[in-house]
DNA sequence: GCTTGACTTAGAGCGAACTTTAAGGTTTAG
DNA sequence: CTAAACCTTAAAGTTCGCTCTAAGTCAAGC
């Protein structure tokens, strides 16, 4: 069982953005202790660190309330939760060949600048 | 000379994109008709071309901003501009590594999901 | 027992990048 | 001449993902 500060350490997720979560049904019903504090089981964790890894991919916290709402459901979810997960992946590969080609082009953008400044400073070596 | 919804449906941004552009400084001053009319010139074009560029590789509005006023100041920016476009280069570069890590988190969950379905559905088919 | 600091809630505020609205002027086809 | 479509502005509203505030409760050290 962990305070919800020691959540936010292991996580890197501050207090207000782990109550955040909850609200907005990412995280379930977290235990409480007798005085109404919040206490973080093992699971929690498991559960934070799945978000995290969609998170950093682009997945909107939206998209993940279904997930885990998906998840609680149990089993017979899975098929759903595999193409979620697919169409999640896809769309991120996606993106990242998109991303490519419009770095490529910053690229291009990059070398017409340099060699614009090789020519503009150029002389003054001479 | 492009009206508005010319340059729109040249550029793929909406006229309500164009003119919040313009008043955010991406844009400089747009020449005007005798009614006021918004008269798009080619170079507008191209400079909403290297926007579109900048924006989809992440670039915040007013980082591009500052990269275009320092253009509209002329030769003598070249360095700045070059500085600046390695250094957003760079970024994009290690942004693309950590999504690459993360996907390859999702593509292990989505590994383990698969299994897992395999295992709930296989019986079935005896 | 009291202070300090962590916890609770509901709800307001923020920054980014639009998007929409309101209220009006212009152009053009019939 | 008028209606429809398109233009203008300033400013308010929206969505996302937090972030912060206020006002109060609880726990631990001295």
């Amino acid at each position: 069982m962990y305070s919800i500060q020691e959540v936010s350490q292991k996580t890197g997720l501050t207090a207000h953005t782990l109550r955040f979560y909850e609200k907005e049904g990412l995280l379930g019903s977290v235990e409480r202790s007798e005085s109404g504090f919040r206490q973080y089981t093992d699971d929690d964790l498991e559960v934070l660190s799945g978000i995290c890894c969609l998170k950093n991919t682009g997945m909107s916290l939206r998209e993940i309330a279904r997930f885990l709402e998906l998840s609680r459901e149990g089993d017979q979810t899975l098929r759903q939760r595999v193409e979620l997960l697919e169409a999640h992946r896809n769309k991120v590969l996606a993106q990242m060949e998109q991303m490519q080609t419009h770095l490529d082009k910053v690229t291009r953008k990059l070398n017409y600048y340099t060699e614009k400044l090789r020519a503009y400073e150029g002389p003054e070596r001479d």
